[in-house]
DNA sequence: ACGCGAATCTCATATTCTGAGAAACTCGCC
DNA sequence: GGCGAGTTTCTCAGAATATGAGATTCGCGT
């Protein structure tokens, strides 16, 4: 319904229909009757039926003590091994911690996938306001600053690529809206080395990344330090900023992408 | 193929397919090509290409560079939302944290499913071998100190009622394979209040564990620490307890289940 | 340039899914 | 303790849907 119209020449009725179930279980924060799931998606309760219980035997969704449906806990497991390929945040995690540590700011971790960013770890600090993002969520690259991060070091090309299929929804009144905009931020990004998100994807708080590099220098990943505006001042961002690249360079070590010698490439300007 | 037998009253092909794609993707640990799909899973090509590409469009997998296919990160994305209902992960996690501080050991938190456990985080300590676990995967129940932890304290009819279900299969010489040891097992993990497995699943490997109780005294998971078991020695067991019996209980705590102040009800003997 | 394996596409066919509706539950309420 | 509205479960004939043979295109190695 609110999700992304199945267009595409292949099509398959049944999964359209199983994954719009899922689709809207998952968006549902209780879990719902075969009635309401039924009626929400326009099936005919039969047709529902019988997709739950496909999908419960399946451990995609799972009924709690009243009868009602949720998403199953396979789902999780699937999910762990979509990630566990790309081994990224097991290795970066004890990085992330020690990132958290010095800064006493919440961090993530997050991948790029097509013209959005996906949260694939976030490490709070012991005595912080929990922040609202969920680890496997999305958000648009254009607003936020992991985002800003990858995109800068993309090559060229890529990044162009994926510019162009940003869709530059506002957020805030500082959100950048155009993709000219946005090309001199990613400039400016270059040259300093990191990137900035300030209050341009949520009111009051301000984030910080850098990208993640791989063997040959592409960005795989990057990593923010997020907190309310009034704790992270912009005086503070160059000193954030050389502990985001501590932090970047180890898990780079780690992934085996560079040797521990030799100095980062970016620099910190300022 | 190696799955489960898609039994069971109601069928819908087309998700019994698309779910054994999935299936194989998860435990190839290399992206597959179409042919390989296609023949691994017995389906023609061209079923096996119109899968693929409705998964794509649903991003349930996506194309390496190579064209090849592999679990997709809306997955990890929706395994995320599945756990998020319980809760339970992310307010534990600074709990655990404290743990591994504590023990020097590593710390799993785990949920029961059906008569298996899935681990649904995972901490290490900083300078330690990495653990094999991965966070989503899932274990049986009774080679396991999580699984026996919940088992002990889960109510006389529904543990009846799981142990029925166990498949008694052995891991090690010291596995339990019958119901009866393990019976005794649960009625010795009562007595002292938190439950070992003793190289029961991998040779070497020690693990204590203890239920997280809920607001009705009912266990909801168990936190376990495991580690060599020339460091995880027998008289470290009671000592470790004691941390692992203050972090389930700061759980509940955070959870909301108990109010701060009286004390656990599971006592620690020796 | 050529050839082989792999991926993509088309389309007529029958297999599979569909959904109306009937039956069996579940509660809340009298 | 039983009536009735709202759910869930089940059955089955019909028809829309997925299927797979095969033709076509792609991509790469030689």
């Amino acid at each position: 319904m609110r999700d992304a119209p199945p267009q595409g020449t292949y099509k398959v009725q049944a999964l359209d229909r199983a994954f719009s179930v899922l689709d809207l279980l998952g968006e549902s924060d209780t879990p719902l009757g075969l009635a309401q799931v039924a009626s929400s998606l326009q099936l005919h309760k039969s047709t529902a039926h019988r997709f739950l219980m496909v999908l419960e035997r399946h451990r995609m969704v799972e009924r709690t003590g009243n009868g009602k449906f949720r998403l199953g806990l396979r789902l999780f497991d699937y999910g762990n091994r979509a990630i566990e390929q790309y081994d990224l945040r097991d290795r970066a995690q004890p990085h992330l911690r020690r990132l958290v540590a010095e800064t006493e700011e919440t961090a993530h971790l997050a991948l790029l996938e097509a013209a959005r960013v996906i949260y694939i770890d976030k490490i709070e600090p012991a005595r912080s306001v929990r922040m609202i993002t969920r680890i496997g969520a999305s958000n648009p690259v254009h607003c936020t600053s992991v985002g800003k991060a990858i995109l800068a070091f993309l090559p060229e090309e890529r990044a162009a690529e994926i510019v162009r299929r940003v869709r530059f929804e506002r957020f805030t009144h500082r959100t950048i809206t155009t993709t000219e905009a946005l090309r001199t931020e990613l400039e400016k990004t270059r040259r300093r080395g990191y990137a900035v998100d300030d209050e341009e994807f949520e009111e009051g708080l301000r984030c910080i990344a850098v990208p993640v590099l791989d063997a040959q220098r592409q960005p795989v990943a990057a990593v923010s330090v997020s907190g309310p505006s009034f704790r992270v001042t912009a005086q503070k961002l160059p000193s954030i900023a050389n502990h985001l690249l501590q932090c970047v360079r180890g898990i780079s070590v780690d992934m085996g992408y560079v040797s521990a010698g030799r100095g980062s490439r970016v620099a910190v300007s300022a």
